[in-house]
DNA sequence: CGTCATTACGGAATGCGTAATGATA
DNA sequence: TATCATTACGCATTCCGTAATGACG
């Protein structure tokens, strides 16, 4: 088998056509040069230089042994740079996940952000409730969770990205639109409710229930989306308690209303990823979480 | 810089993720196969593979370099495979140039031939006069030739692939085409006698002047396209001496009149090429000239 | 005789294998 | 203590550079 440097000796001597010249340009005497040669010829068991007194010239082989010598350094100069970026964290790929809520600003921002400073780092984004996202997290199928609590601290790094109020959804037109702000949690009972579903939002419906006194008479469940509460509430069947950043959705004829101070701040969205992840580009990644 | 043999132990270790079972997959002990991991990756400067007392794993930058690795193994198998495929002739390119008249039935065959046996050679196809051919031949821009005589044989070799015989193209209804075969030619003084040009298809025209007693009144001079004499024939501006091929066009309403013996194997067709020609490709062409 | 490429030879460096050492559960 | 990976050391090989030789115009 030949070896680097036998095919970079003969890249040099091809394009010098010259002994002398190529071993100038590759800092050494003929000699070893010439060895080189012959050595990667007789491994090849091809000829791949025409040798004359005043010069050399590449036979057909030698030509076409050029090309793939070529390339060779090529690959060869690249393969160190593209392992350095990954281990730098300046390439590579970070996988995502998010819940649905996060979907509707912060997301955003965050991707145009990782975009702007680490350009060659891919993301994939998967939709997950906060339990998938631990359970790939803790398998390694997943490097960044944007989740609601709670979760296992220990095993995890985190970082607190958001802490939302939760606001008051109605209808245009609903009697609450015209009081005055903030409304008082309590005042809530008997009015009917649109709630989260306690099996795939947890942390929502725990939330509220922990909020509100809660009239069970008046709930209207849903699979959990902040979308589909928002709809119902704009056909009237009821009001909800959503985070303030489902103003974004901007769906027509719903009014958003600030809650008391025990309402504030209430909704939070953690970062989370283990601590034992060795994705480089993980950590450049979170070292941009604000 | 790494060397070939370290990106080889790189793969076998990545692949095998244990440093015993890949030192004996490379038939050698562990000891060395640790110092070439450790060497690669100081040359790279960067940690390939998180060493565990049970086992080993690849980083991020390993798993990305080992893509590259294997690519680099991939050129580095398929490099002389090619090199050798050249210098032996089953690949490479050979240039070939051909008269006009070559074309009708000796160039497919031939054709047809080279791709059977030597199906990796690139045939690259010029249609030229025998002068243009020489001069293509003496600058090295053609392999092969396909020419006329006379050329200048010291420099070339050559071999005979054909020596057809003239015959007499006549329009159908010709009152020669009733007289009695082969045709005199002597009997065509008078004829009216479509006829190549002097300056571009001198082969034909200094062999029909050697055969025929030109009555110049009744000579019609073409640029010396063969297709264009016999449409000529056809549409009734007189008869044309041509080679036996062609007949191969297949114009409607033309006859072709056997002559007699002295246009019996006069139109010859010659391969040609640079005896110092070192294109390996070359010689598995000519020797498959019959 | 002048220009290149190729052998001849001595010293330095590299690499393998065996044996010993470290590190970890 | 059992299992890997890593250092320690002796020996063979490889490779460089200087000097001499060969081939061709």
């Amino acid at each position: 088998m030949f070896t680097l440097d036998q095919i970079r000796c003969f890249v040099a001597v091809a394009e010098e056509l010259h002994f002398g010249r190529a071993a100038e340009r590759l800092r050494m005497t003929q000699p070893p040069l010439s060895r080189q040669i012959q050595k990667l010829e007789r491994s090849l068991d091809v000829v791949l230089l025409h040798r004359d007194p005043r010069g050399v010239q590449l036979t057909a082989a030698g030509q076409a042994f050029l090309g793939e010598a070529r390339s060779l350094m090529a690959s060869t100069q690249r393969a160190p740079a593209i392992a350095k970026a990954i281990a730098a964290g300046q390439a590579g790929v970070v996988r995502i996940g998010f819940t649905a809520a996060a979907g509707f600003g912060l997301l955003g921002e965050l991707l145009t952000t990782i975009e702007h400073h680490l350009p060659k780092v891919t993301l994939e984004l998967s939709e997950m409730v906060t339990r998938e996202q631990t359970h790939a997290l803790d398998e390694g199928s997943l490097d960044l969770g944007l989740a609601r609590l709670p979760f296992a601290s220990d095993a995890y790094d985190s970082r607190l990205l958001l802490a939302e109020d939760l606001v008051l959804a109605v209808p245009a037109g609903h009697r609450l639109a015209s009081t005055v702000r903030p409304v008082d949690v309590r005042s809530l009972s008997g009015v009917p409710l649109v709630m989260h579903s306690p099996l795939t939002a947890r942390y929502f419906y725990d939330l509220i229930v922990g909020l509100v006194r809660l009239d069970h008479q008046n709930v209207v469940h849903t699979v959990g989306q902040i979308t589909t509460m928002v709809s119902l509430v704009k056909a009237g069947r009821g009001v909800a308690l959503v985070p303030e950043s489902a103003r974004g959705l901007r769906i027509e004829g719903v009014r958003y209303l600030q809650l008391d101070d025990s309402a504030s701040g209430v909704v939070t969205l953690h970062a989370i990823w283990k601590r034992d992840n060795d994705n480089p580009a993980l950590s450049r990644v979170v070292s941009l979480l604000s």
